[in-house]
Formats: structure tokens, sequence, C-alpha cells
DNA sequence: ACGAAAATCTTGGCGTGCCATAATATTTGT
DNA sequence: ACAAATATTATGGCACGCCAAGATTTTCGT
């Protein structure tokens, strides 16, 4: 407990975020390697530091069969993940900073704002639980409200539901979707899907506004959907690979 | 100039900016001990770190005789000056954060906010050129249009003038003035000066919430006077001691 | 189902940035 | 000219990254 604020380093808190978000989409211990994946750092590097994190005590670290956070190492995570979510809110609605481009700057800021600061920032947004990519924020007592959602491209023709967020860490894909207009909190419906992984065509806002796009690739896993119809079943047949329910972070 | 983004930290940062401020108080070449103090670091550490900057042409250094400012190395010292400032006025302007809390934030924030950040911000507030201590703010171009000023102390009796600013650094002096109402921007006259190093008495304001205050002891030296009269020649006789003119930089 | 190759993970050695302390060198004041 | 003041140069430590070598687990062919 003394230890922990000694320890704490934009390395450290990188890391329970990245813990955090790698643990919340597959419910088993985080592998190294895919920690190492995702920060782009080499395995040997992520093994190290997950020596030191584990001694400090902000996961358990079981050698060779991966890690979990503790309660205090997803209270890190906790803090960080708000910290970024509020900024970019922040940058976007009072600074108008361009969606694309609050991440990269919100991933340096989460680790130096003071608890003063954060607290003014959410004040003045009027202490939000979503942010501008749609993620939920937690909240001061960093408490989690995580939604339900599915990957677009696990869709099936007909599906209806809200576009309720996209990843933040991919400024092209952000560009192109706020250069066709389409944003969370969009209704959308299937109307279409071609077969051979091909592209879902999508129909997009209601009345007046409605327009379909054609999403496939990459964007179609990233995009989030919160369905009308109750999520299929696990298992169930005719969906498409590659699922995940939670994804995406800070 | 290849090497010069590469050799950029918020250490490296903070030694541009003390040398920057050091060497504008005092026409010479900056001595590592009074670095080594104004950072609170060893001098050994500090030599090291000279030998450094020399070696990537931030500074020169003339062993044993001390250092001064490249261009480039002026140029990373105005940098981190304008965020700095940028950031008080923004924090206090736009957060309402408490004026004697913005120096430890914009101390940390002034390393990591981007170049368009530093733009956005700059806009949002209509391109300032004073910061909430009364700080001139450089521009976008690095121009910085210091004042000539005065330490309040170094006024006598009957001479008026406006004050412009304080350090901002010490939170003690900035909670105490606000306190009072005290703030740069205001007019003062002196009214008195007690013997033996006492305090000043000085009238704040006009007209209906003309105030009168006793300043003494290292606030009267860190409160900074446009004088309404041209200053005093230097050497002129029958000025107390501790002399210093532009003073206090980030 | 068993052993070897493949995949995964950890350890050890090394480099950089930045700080500290202690020993050494240089300048300065009288 | 010599002590005191001031700077510099080891030397060492910590955080955090890399690579290469060694350990462990998983996968698979037979």
């Amino acid at each position: 407990m003394a230890t922990r604020e000694v320890t704490r380093s934009p390395a450290v808190e990188d890391y329970c975020k990245a813990i955090f978000t790698l643990e919340s989409r597959a419910e088993e211990p985080v592998a190294t390697n895919r920690l190492a994946e995702r920060l782009a750092l080499t395995p040997g590097s992520v093994s190290a530091m997950l020596k030191r994190l584990g001694e400090v005590g902000l996961i358990e670290h079981h050698p060779y069969r991966g890690v979990r956070l503790t309660a205090d190492g997803r209270a890190v995570a906790l803090e960080v993940i708000r910290h970024h979510r509020l900024l970019e809110l922040f940058l976007a609605e009072s600074l108008q900073m361009p969606w694309d481009r609050v991440h990269a700057e919100a991933e340096v800021l989460e680790h130096v704002i003071s608890e003063e600061l954060e607290q003014l920032i959410a004040a003045q947004l009027g202490d939000p639980t979503i942010d501008p990519h749609g993620d939920p924020i937690p909240s001061a007592e960093l408490e989690l409200n995580e939604l339900e959602t599915l990957a677009l491209e696990l869709l099936r023709e007909g599906d209806s539901g809200l576009f309720v967020r996209v990843s933040d860490s991919d400024p092209e894909m952000l560009r192109y979707l706020s250069e066709r207009g389409i944003a969370p909190g969009d209704r959308l419906d299937v109307r279409e899907r071609q077969p051979f992984g091909g592209p879902l065509l999508v129909a997009f806002g209601e009345g007046e506004d409605r327009r379909e796009h054609a999403i496939g690739g990459r964007l179609a896993g990233a995009m989030r959907v919160q369905l009308d119809r109750e999520p299929a079943q696990t298992g169930s047949a005719s969906l498409p690979p590659t699922a995940s329910l939670p994804g995406s972070a800070a």
C-alpha cells in the first residue's frame, strides 16, 4: 500500500490500462505477448515490467500463465481511463479539437493531470458519462458502466440498433467516419450483408438525413452497436467468427 | 540541428527555462550553482547535464565559466514559457482554477501539450499577451515583450505605478494577495516607507475600493511594479540593496 | 499418447536518461 | 599563495527499453 504512490509512472499506468482492457474482453488472464503487442514493446520488456508490477501489488503474476489486475491495479486503470475519456470529451467539446486527434493528446495528458484538474474538467462538462467516441467514462468513484455491444460486423441483415462507439485509437477510421457524418449516437440498420466477408450495407440516421454506407473490413469490426433485439446467444450458429463482447477501452 | 528533436525531455526543457530566466536577470553567463539551486538539484548532476546540453547545441558551456543559451536553446525556453503562461491563463480563466494553484499544474503540462493544443488554447483565449500573474506571454513567433519593472521594495515614498506582476511560483504569496483582493493590473502608490527594512504602506486601487496594505519582507521583493516616473538611474544612492531588474520568468 | 518442434515466456546483459554522492580540479579572495 | 568557493569527473542507482539465450508450455505428427 505504501509503495504504491512511488511506483506510478506513465509506463506503469499504461500497463494497467492495457491489462484492464485485454482482461475485460476475454475472461482469462492476460498473456504477456498480447500485452507486448498492444503496448508495442518486446515480450522481454513486458515480462520484466510484469515482475515489478507483481511485486508492488498491482497485478497477480503467475509466471508463464498470464496476469490479472488486483483491486489496486484496477483502480489505477480506471483512474487513467477516466482521465483519458474526460480529456477526450473536453478537448473536443471545449476546445473544438477534431475528433480524430483528441485521442493522441489525451494519451499523454491522462498521465499528468492532477486530481483537482480532473474535477474541474468533469464539472465543466457536467459530469458526463460517455466520451465523444461513445465510450463510457468511469465515475469519480471509479464505477464503469459497460454497455453490452456487438461489433457491427456481427450483425445480420435486418438488424437495427444504436451505433454507440468506435475505437478511439485509429485516427484514420475516425476521420473517415466523421467525413461521412457518422457519429456515435446514430441509429443504424443493416440492409444487406454481402457474402464472402464482404461489406455490409448499412443505413445511418433517420428521416431526412438517412444515408446508406458500405462498411466492411476492420472498420466493421471496430464499430460497436447496441442491438434492438436481444443479443444473439453465445455459440449460436450463423454468426461470423472473430467475436468479442465489451471491447475497446481507453 | 538534427539531434535536437531527439534530445527534448521535460528535464532538458526545465534546464533551458531556468537558464533563460537566470540569464535575463543578470547579464552574465549562468553559474552551475545558481542553476542547481533553482532546479533543486546537486551541482554534480547539473554539471553533467550541461555537458550534454552543450553537445547538442542548446547552450554554450565554457567549463568553470558558466553557460549561455544558444539561439536554439532560447527557442526551447521561450516555447516552454509560452506553454506555461498560456496554460496558467487557461486554467484560471476557462476552468476557474484558483490563482495560486495554476502554476504547479502548468509546470507539468507545459512539457506535454502539442503544438496544436497550444494553438487551440491561445485561440480560445484570444491570443493573450499577459498571464494571470502579469507575466508577458511570448508570441507564437517566440517574441517576448519584457516590461521594465522594479521590485516593490525598491520604491520610495510618494512613488506610484502599476502593479504588474508577481512571481507565480509561491502559492503562499499568491493566496495571501488574492485573499486581500490585490491582483496584477492594480494601481498602487507608496504612502510610507518604514525604516530599518520594515514594510511599506501601500495604497492599492482607486476611488471606492482603495485600500492600504503593509507589505514587506520577501513579498515586497517579489511584487513588480511599473513606475509612473522614469525608473531610478542605476547606481543612484538612497535605494535599498538587493536590486535586480527583469526578474521572475516562468 | 509421446516426444520433438513451435510457440510462448522469462532471464541476463546492455544502453540511455537523469539523478545522487564522493573525490578531484579550477578559480578566486585576501 | 593558499584556503574557500565553485565546478567537474568518477561511480553508482533506478526506470525502462532492446536483444539474445534459456526455460516452459503447447501443439502435433505419428
